[in-house]
DNA sequence: ATATGTGAATTGATTCACAGCG
DNA sequence: CGCTGTGAATCAATTCACATAT
């Protein structure tokens, strides 16, 4: 298969949502122009998006909604759970073990670390903290794949290596770094600090676009 | 000015970072290999993304750390303060509320709105809940640009629109949804479900690119 | 000698126009 | 006839090579 561009793969998680309300909305059929308009996109983007993974439509007649919604939860690998423990139960950590639904999104919540002796052996929003050494047994135990990554940027990179460590593939990086993984590990990060700063640069002059980011 | 890439503008907020940690560290002067070896970039990538803006270097010597971070700082807008609020007191709004050094990061909390009654009033994480009814003059008393929408995926366009009618020019947005806005106004997403979407599908098989997002 | 700054080349993504199919 | 699917064309971003300055 040819390379997805990043873009388009982001693009597949807004019409996945789209899609979820669609259904939830008991409508049956869509369109690339409906797709489109709801992700605010050009209808030619949303069909050279998924002409990337197979053919899904119907000539003249549009998707069905239930059998696109399949096809893109199998494309984005959300067929299966996924197991997550949280790394660094400061604020933040514990903000998203408190998190509502998380089973609903695909996602179970199984382990959580801390550094801090005050915090381990606390259940915290429904998750046990564990002590950081025990890593390597909580990620085979509970067969974890994503961890969440909530410690202070000058502890992300040894966290991150710890996780890499104990065989995590899968890092959603909250902290406001630049974080260095060996190939095979993916890195999402999610910096609502560095988006701000996108905000201002934007606000404060420069060019005449209004939509950014993914 | 040439129309500058999003991406680029996404890296000049990596690489101030950088240089605020250099200067943390004392270290007086830098070079691109440097800021690219730390932001995971090439060094091409680096200098070219500076020279949208300007020559800030020195041929042979580098680029002088306190230099070039006041240079980005003045290109991102950040040699003034931003007055923000937050819509939506919920969970998220709270915690973000509570998140510390906001004037270290040249913004400033100045409010909050939310449509609970039982909310409004109150003084939450150091700032004041007012109705939403009281948008259009808090946002003129205080001189607000940016707001933080933390409200409901459903309740996000409405919200969106109540901040654009009072004035508000950005968007920093956590509900996982697309909102429109009209020419103007600037909308950053902050989407930690659409991120983890996006390591189920690289986790899941599909290319061998580790790197991701911005 | 060394590291920046930049036009040219390349690679990648988006847009377009229309062929293909129901 | 309508809307999808897709090669070709356009547009944008990144990479490269090297001229340039100190």
């Amino acid at each position: 298969m040819r390379n997805i561009p990043t873009a388009t793969v982001s693009r597949l998680v807004t019409y996945l949502r789209i899609l979820t309300d669609l259904e939830d909305a008991e409508i049956k059929r869509t369109s690339s122009d409906v797709l489109a308009e709801e992700a605010q996109v050009s209808a030619f983007q949303v069909r050279k998006d998924l002409a990337y993974f197979g053919r899904f439509g119907t000539r003249g007649a549009g998707y069905s909604v239930p059998t696109l919604r399949r096809e893109l939860r199998r494309i984005l690998g959300l067929t299966r759970p996924w197991n997550v423990a949280i790394m660094g139960m400061g604020r933040l950590g514990q903000a998203l073990a408190d998190y509502p639904n998380f089973d609903q999104y695909d996602f179970l919540l199984k382990a959580s670390f801390d550094s801090d002796p005050a915090k381990v052996g606390r259940h915290i929003g429904g998750v046990d903290v564990y002590a950081v050494d025990e890593i390597d047994e909580r990620v085979a135990a509970s067969s974890i794949d994503i961890a969440f990554l909530t410690v202070p940027a000058q502890a992300a990179q040894e966290a991150a290596e710890r996780l890499v460590g104990a065989g995590i593939r899968g890092i959603l990086n909250f902290a406001p770094t630049v974080i260095n993984v060996p190939s095979g590990v993916f890195v999402e990060p999610v910096d609502f600090v560095a988006g701000l700063k996108r905000l201002a640069y934007y606000l404060q002059g420069a060019p005449a676009k209004e939509r950014v980011g993914s």
